[in-house]
DNA sequence: TTGTACGCGTTATCAT
DNA sequence: ATGATAACGCGTACAA
């Protein structure tokens, strides 16, 4: 076993009082000596302070988590490196919290990280928007009402908490406009002369598949044209892939844009694959500016997560009441390769009539 | 505050060690009643276990670590994800630790997590592989001995430690045959009539990277091929794209084998942006297997990321001394449709003009 | 400058 | 079935 405090101040024939302060940066003095004598018994023992007992008594727990709805989505891989530069630099330890946003996954990993009393917790994804009223019911409150008491719980305990985008409990937040960002893609696509433009949304009843398709839909009245090609989708690249196999058997649109980049990718890649040229047929874009966009030069619309996610691990450290008021980050047009002006119908290339068997490899 | 063990007792007329007892499964008899009027005031004072206190009194710190390169890296992002299932399951936390592979800031997060008493810790990528002989003075330990000793330390104190990959240090391991893996997809890529065939590497000094290249070779020299074209890369986009820019401008070769799919895929889109038909030019292929290779169907060969960050996850909680020995899960062919069999030169296309903007958005 | 002693919130042992 | 009480490992007033 490491050795102890205790242990260390035996061997160096000092109290244990005195070897905590040599050991670590108290302020209180400590002759040279002794300090040395100290560190020498504790290197002997392989001494290990046990941060358990420090965040104990000093009730600082040095730890913070970040809920995801699932860390191999770029989106949220780059919120929590974001996180995790900030919180490691400070010597924090930095918490992964799968959820597939699942609420009951969510309210779980939240009362988890109060009973380790971590110092913050960042609440990356959007969250559902409340369902049809009158499902809660006195007996058995609903999710939301669940998780926004645990919220409030949490925060009376001192535990800061942000949130990356919209949800229905209170928090600080650090967000974009995700209403904004999707209508500037959106009219960005239109400007381009695209007619018939298609839009594949998120997941139903999350707040940010709302705002965006909402985006998509001003942006389009505003335009004059119709936003009546909706596609449901799930921010996921098979949601793509599925829409893609569905409008190649049709008269093409002019463009598809969608909720997010994974989404996005799924149709480029389809549609591509179905000997649809892109973007000389048909304009893709997404949203999110994910590193995988850039690999596969897909227009999009950069809402920074990796600052979003540094800025909400610095908040929670910086322990002064800079209870500052919300941020909202300002999102970035990022036009590239996978959308250019509409081609006149009649010059529009005979596509390869290639058999689509949906290659969608079960994972 | 969240109500302390001992506030909860006095409201409910008890003492601690009844309320300990009621509160968490333990299979100590309490009689229904006081059961009740425990639960009653706990519920009151919103009573949250210190998580700190048991940890520190029971040493189950509930806690695993995961050290990987960058969890952006869909590599590693998916073995956390294996991880974080089964961790999640047991009411476990999982900690990410980024270290961009640099064996200080390893170390540095090793010793934080024995600080917090993790119950085990996962090496997710390999190791620098032991440099020039002489490097390590006896005043200044070279960073892998201190590694070694800090694992041997840590070990020492019951922490588990599952490396996947290879370690210079003593470990259980479930890991895959590296060497194998890049052995077979080079061969299978030769079988396609392939003759000239380029190789981009991983980082150097990285054990992973030394594994890889060394199936290549073996497979070439097998196959009767020269293997002398060999560009150095970091396992990433950027690496992929900077190859293939260079090959632009020379004869092509008849295929590209990447020591990993990221920097595949920067080879694959750099190519085709460049006009370069594949594969009907030229053969791609990567080695992982993740997600994004689905994405841009991607040959590779599948080396179970997520399976083995479950996999080791679940040795760490099993608190049996199943110590079974190592482990090292099969790999998996996958060829997709970046690859095909050779067609002969003068049945190439004509490759378009493209003015080669070397498109390299900053990050 | 150094030492003593208490408390942080739980679990577990031993009485009752 | 329930209650005192001693650890667990450390920080820190307070005393010396």
């Amino acid at each position: 076993m490491a050795g102890s405090l205790a242990e260390v101040a035996r061997r160096a024939g000092v109290s244990v009082a005195t070897a905590s302060r040599a050991l670590n940066g108290s302020r209180h003095p400590v002759s040279d000596e002794i300090r040395e004598r100290i560190a020498l018994a504790a290197a002997e023992v392989g001494y290990a302070p046990s941060a358990i007992a420090q965040a104990l008594v000093t009730r600082k727990s040095r730890i913070i988590g970040v809920i995801v709805g699932d860390i191999v989505d770029p989106y949220f891989a780059e919120i929590t490196r974001g996180a995790e530069d900030v919180a490691r630099r400070a010597g924090y330890l930095t918490i992964v919290c799968n959820t597939d946003r699942a609420p009951a996954t969510e309210l779980a990993y939240l009362r988890l990280l109060h009973d380790y009393r971590a110092e913050g917790v960042i609440f990356a994804g959007g969250g559902q928007v409340a369902a049809g009223a009158g499902s809660a019911s006195a007996a058995q409150p609903s999710e939301g009402a669940q998780l926004s008491e645990a919220v409030e719980s949490v925060r009376a305990d001192g535990i800061r908490v942000v949130s990356l985008a919209a949800r229905s409990f209170d928090s600080m937040r650090v967000t974009v406009d995700d209403r904004a960002a999707s209508y500037d893609i959106t009219s960005y696509v239109c400007s381009l002369g695209h007619r018939r433009v298609c839009y594949v949304t998120g997941p139903p009843g999350l707040s940010t598949s709302a705002a965006r398709l909402a985006g998509f839909q001003a942006a389009m009245a505003d335009a004059g044209l119709s936003a009546d090609e909706v596609h449901p989708g799930e921010f996921d690249f098979l949601s793509g892939q599925q829409v893609a196999l569905r409008l190649v058997g049709r008269p093409l649109p002019d463009a598809v844009i969608c909720a997010n980049d994974e989404s996005a990718i799924g149709v480029l890649t389809t549609l591509r694959q179905a000997g649809v040229d892109i973007p000389g047929e048909v304009s893709v874009a997404g949203l999110d500016d994910t590193r995988v966009s850039r690999f596969v030069d897909l227009t999009t619309v950069s809402v920074p997560m990796y600052e979003r996610g540094a800025i909400a691990a610095r908040h929670i450290l910086d322990a002064g009441p800079s209870a500052a008021g919300d941020l909202v980050l300002p999102h970035r047009l990022v036009p590239r390769g996978t959308t250019a002006r509409r081609r006149s119908s009649g010059s529009k290339r005979q596509r390869r009539e290639t058999p689509l068997t949906a290659a969608t490899e079960a994972r």
